[in-house]
DNA sequence: GAGTGGTCTAGACCACTGT
DNA sequence: CAGTGGTCTAGACCACTCC
């Protein structure tokens, strides 16, 4: 009968994660340093091992500290945003200009459409495509009918040294769009040379915009695993609705990226004022 | 005693958190039905309480399941994005001509600035400002030296009647670039009457360009009870660095959504390609 | 009041790391 | 090999919900 250290109704592992927590906030405990071990924290908590480590996992799955058989518990090194996504008007204006240049141009830009951290020659792209029905959710944004026939196409890029993901993206398009060009259904053509644009072109298929939103969501264990994310780490989602000329949604693209490793940027230009009020432009340092 | 039951090396709770997490993405347990008992599961998996529990505690933090005392544990139903935050170019631009408008202009537009997804008589609005010094993060942001000092501006729109929050913004700005209007330093007048971009003209600064990145994040136990949300589910945030025409940052401006409820969307618009290809649409030349 | 999930204990054994 | 974290059990009591 130990049950009088519940104080004020707060559970014990709580208070053991959320006292953890501050040390670890106000830097008594480092990036990387080591914790306690789970029997010091029994003996200063005066309790079994339950609510410490329960305490612990708690931390970990708020991405806060790291645990490996063996190994002390260490506080978590947050990795540096390495990956920046930037998303440019001007860049995909170039793609689509591109995709009505000839064969041997579009060939030199090729895969490397993203600039990724990795050296291009250290990954490995892997493509595969499928004919799926939609689901409900495809079916809505492409305005069919569920179960309508989509042509998903997924791309992989992963760092061949250490098996990490580096890019993954799925696409979809309708079927139906696409069918005018046997090519485009050919397995042996992916990834499509010279872009999606050029093939979308050759089925008479222009852009007129993108529409994309971002949102965040729990990665699943398995694509935790493929990005080799810590626990604790959101995914980053971008949806691409490509829109063709007519307004009809052409392309739906999935990407996804770890959350603690990138940031996906934009920026939005705006035109001066009519009046010039500073009489000194001065030096637009970037 | 009972080890045998260890067959492949990974741990019961993960076994059973898979086979539970299986059956309710295929819809066997569908959102917002309820899962068998923690005794039923034992009684299956022929296991005591710790590994069943510790199964629920990893599909509670994947955002999968909510559990609550003396009701049994549901497949927790996704939230509507129901707030959509959209970025577009055009707007950032009738704000910052706004800012030369008289007086009277400026006020109707008030602090209505977001398009949120509740009426704004149900909410309610509060600003804090402070002076802090710089944080490192902050300091590389600005080229400042670290410790120099920092007007801290927070905003809070909560929805009265449930208390959640609905809109929640830090903004910082150095104090230099707005000591020559007193004014701005007086918390009587927050939140700056006609934006910030009025405020900031009338010190003499002009923006030229907004460069936005956006990152997800595990949210901190006060922010997940701020936002009301679940556990599992993780959050937005959007930094929004103001560039004057002189190329300084001034102003970061940090925002947080919940992940679950949120997206943030934006659009490209592409120029049409320079030969008109289809006279009219709905034909499809090649 | 029956059933649910939440918390904690005491003890056992295992897998792994580091010295 | 000493120390670490990981897993599981059996049992107890509590807080809460729902009928």
């Amino acid at each position: 009968m130990t049950a009088e250290r519940t104080l004020g109704t707060v559970a014990l592992h709580d208070q053991i994660a959320d006292d953890l927590r501050e040390r670890i906030a106000s830097g008594e405990y480092a990036p990387g340093a080591t914790l306690p071990s789970v029997r010091q924290l029994q003996d200063k908590w005066k309790c079994s091992d339950g609510p410490v480590r329960d305490a612990l996992t708690i931390l970990r799955n708020e991405g806060r500290i790291i645990q490996s058989r063996g190994a002390p518990a260490r506080v978590r090194i947050a990795p540096e945003r390495a990956l920046s996504i930037s998303i440019t008007p001007e860049a995909a204006q170039t793609q689509k200009d591109l995709a009505l240049r000839p064969q041997n141009e579009r060939a030199e830009t090729g895969a490397s459409e993203l600039a990724l951290g990795v050296p291009i020659d250290q990954t490995a792209f892997t493509a595969t495509y499928t004919r799926v029905p939609a689901d409900r959710e495809l079916a809505g944004e492409f305005e069919l009918q569920a179960g309508a026939e989509l042509l998903r196409r997924e791309y992989r890029t992963v760092h061949s040294e250490s098996d990490r993901l580096v890019l993954s993206s799925v696409s979809h398009i309708p079927i139906a769009l696409v069918e005018g060009n046997p090519d485009l259904l050919d397995e042996k053509n992916e990834p499509w040379p010279g872009g999606h644009w050029h093939q979308l072109y050759t089925v008479g298929i222009e852009i007129d915009r993108i529409e994309s939103s971002i949102t965040a969501i729990q990665p699943t264990p398995r694509q935790r695993q493929d990005w080799k994310m810590d626990p604790g780490v959101p995914l980053l989602c971008l949806r691409s609705l490509s829109i063709d000329t007519e307004g009809r949604v052409v392309e739906v693209a999935d990407s996804t990226y770890p959350g603690d490793r990138t940031a996906i940027s934009f920026t939005q230009q705006l035109s001066r004022w009519p009046t010039t009020r500073r009489a000194r432009p001065g030096r637009k340092a970037v």
